[in-house]
DNA sequence: TAGATTGTTAATCGATTAACAATC
DNA sequence: TAGATTGTTAATCGATTAACAATC
């Protein structure tokens, strides 16, 4: 399954929850893709590849949908995940409410430097010799990457051999997983997602400066 | 032109520099294709599609490579934009160094709560009123939203009113432009960026709960 | 020249869409 | 029943890749 359903998924989810507050008991396949701009066809197919089906006549039941979806998307298992990197993002990103309404729950801060130590706020701040027993003991498999360019690479590997096995990764390093370069005893696979800033702002750039120039 | 292409470009642009400094000078769609983990037809047609044209027998001049893409991409004028909300991550970017060394320069920060306001730092936080006088005044284009949901649609409004063209946007709002909800007074067209943490985040977790069903 | 690499065309691949039989 | 919507198959579309003539 592709990046491009799974992010459908969660559009889906967030369209769902804000029909059943409107009192909606039942929708559409035509409904769900005239929101999210694609074709009834391809909600239909969505659906259909993970096993939800709907009525012939009466469309899909909102509330199995939601169910559906919540079970596949993980969303009633405990959701915890650590933040590698306490500088100005990891620090934005400890404080940013916006992952609690979704269930995501911030277990830990990470920072090399022991002033940054703390466990006086809502969130404890450890230092990163602490990660690997605590992310074992917890189970945790998600980590948040913002550390300098110069610790990526390392950060990461410590992450790896700690168990995390997906990562959002704010430093400008496109991670990678490979093989040879990494020590690792288990045969998981890894999802990185890389979030680079400057590389998106650029992106604007671009387009802005061609549509300047269709516009003179 | 599509997301990937210019993703490429950027990728591209960020490897020649690299090699540059390590001494080469030529450079084989062979190369570029194996460091990017595409084939080298598609470094040969991304650059063809460009009007970047290389040796039959040298493969491309490296610094003639920079130099188109860089025309392309419009690093060589000047690349401004603003932050609008100072927030927990609006602040964290204003802070963010990574942003200089590729050129990008944050002009000034805008936020609503007068006691943010402040000229004494490196980089202005005024009040949104003065937003659209600046970004005027300033001819800029890109702008970056970290403000709370609730505010979301209306700064985007008053962003387009004021002339920028290019979003980042950090608020969990899918922003769509539609002729119908925003008055507008030209026929530029939008470039919207969303970055949406939670869906991030939830990304994983679908990959990481499947991977555990995978291995056991 | 012989060998290697570009530039481009045709083939492939995967995702999306159109169309429609099944059926509520 | 008649009408509407699902579930699925075949067609389309766009991006990537393979292949190869041109040529340095």
């Amino acid at each position: 399954m592709n990046r491009e359903v799974v992010l459908r998924l969660s559009k889906y989810r967030r369209l769902l929850q804000k029909l059943k507050v409107l009192g909606l008991e039942r929708v559409f396949s035509n409904n769900l893709g005239d929101a999210l701009g694609v074709t009834p066809a391809l909600v239909r197919k969505d659906f259909s590849n993970l096993k939800i089906t709907g009525n012939k006549r009466g469309g899909y039941i909102i509330d199995e949908l939601i169910a559906s979806i919540d079970l596949i998307l993980g969303k009633n298992q405990p959701r915890e995940i650590v933040i590698v990197g306490c500088g100005k993002i990891g620090t934005a990103l400890m404080q940013y409410r916006g992952l609690e309404k979704d269930g995501i729950n911030i277990a830990a801060g990470f920072d090399i430097k022991p002033e940054k130590v703390s466990y006086k706020g809502e969130i404890p701040v450890l230092g990163i010799e602490e990660l690997e027993n605590f992310i074992k003991s917890r189970q945790i498999k998600i980590g948040v990457i913002s550390v300098p360019e110069s610790a990526a690479t390392d950060v990461f590997e410590k992450m790896i051999n700690a168990g995390i096995i997906g990562f959002l990764n704010f430093s400008p390093v496109e991670l990678k997983y490979s093989k040879d370069s990494i020590h690792f005893d288990n045969n998981n696979s890894y999802v990185i997602n890389n979030i680079n800033l400057a590389v998106e702002i650029e992106n604007l750039f671009f387009y802005v400066n061609n549509s300047q120039a269709e516009n003179s």
